[in-house]
DNA sequence: CCTAATATTTAGACGCAGTATAATAAATAG
DNA sequence: CTATTTATTATACTGCGTCTAAATATTAGG
């Protein structure tokens, strides 16, 4: 993944994949869309699609993974979950709403999507978890989050900044939550 | 699955099939056992285990798939959640914590069996959405539920009953969920 | 230029999950 | 004994995800 002007140069890239993915999933339907299909699509052979994404779904999830890869690295150095949301606001969210987000009921994949939604829930959770917040509270930490991500991607093209989706659902915790919690969190 | 003494008569059940399967993945793990090592031991055939479960991961959410549908179904009819929910409680959880709760880094599948607990925290947040919680307080509550349930069922043979558990934990927010979130769950 | 090292693509084969279909087996009803 | 009902099973198929080995395209350095 990192290449510095040595070896084969790539002939692709993630974001070729997910737009041609996005096009045969608008177009068929997630289900009815194969991995050689999308490969093709963007001139690349099947092969080659598994050296850009795990599976299949993860091309639908690219931004979701993203802003999760960098809070979770964000947790680890800053060691307080408040200061690592901000930040995430700040440098990652701006750029796009999930694909998943905008289309989806287009997408007549419901069923097949559901879990992996919920990895990602699982995995908020962990970092939640992870950054200190007290047992008892990560879950409701972690519905609140999920809450505003869901507020923020639903609110169309005049959404405010997600930080402020955040901030406001973290706010109405805030009574509730233990100590250690809140020290984690504001 | 209803079977009034017509026809030929089962070779199984999900409970043989569910035994078979949490032998098999203590032995040697989740993603070294196939439907097939499952469907063996059980004295089955591959096929017939697919028609007691839709996948070989449900085979471990039985008791958790139990409770979810019965809690559809009850939020369907009494239209209460909190209602729901002490039924829940007193019918049927106190049969069985989910063996997925129990054994677990025994079966080293944290990462296959992530997805699926997802998709069922996502599936009881559309039962608390159901039941008429307030868009913005469902994962809130949906947060509070999962709290409960895991501590539930992680605190080994001398937990309480799980509506006790519930209960303390939708208390924690009963003071910042919104008037008709409340109206449901109280 | 030539060779080595590096990085990426690709073909091909594989195991397994999950679906579908049709044949077979075991019970009951009349 | 026959018809009906329900479950099991064999079989074949699609497609995902993994793996391996070979081919390809670039840079670095003698």
């Amino acid at each position: 993944m990192t290449s510095e002007k040595r070896g084969r140069p790539r002939r692709s890239s993630t974001r070729a994949l997910e737009e041609a993915a996005a096009e045969l999933f608008l177009e068929q339907g997630y289900s009815h869309t194969t991995v050689d299909d999308i490969a093709s699509r963007a001139g690349v052979s099947r092969a080659t699609f598994f050296n850009y994404f795990h599976n299949k779904s993860d091309v639908l999830w690219v931004d979701v993974d993203r802003a999760l890869a960098y809070l979770s690295q964000s947790v680890m150095e800053a060691s307080h979950l408040g200061r690592a949301l901000e930040l995430l606001a700040h440098d990652v969210a701006p750029q796009a709403v999930p694909l998943i987000a905008s289309q989806f009921e287009a997408m007549e994949a419901d069923l097949d999507l559901r879990g992996d939604g919920g990895q990602r829930v699982i995995q908020l959770a962990a970092i939640v978890a992870q950054a200190g917040v007290s047992p008892r509270d990560v879950w409701m930490v972690t519905g609140a989050l999920v809450s505003a991500a869901l507020e923020w991607s639903g609110a169309g093209v005049s959404r405010a900044a997600l930080g402020n989706y955040l901030g406001e659902h973290l706010e109405r915790i805030r009574s509730v939550v233990d100590a250690g919690s809140a020290a984690s969190l504001f």
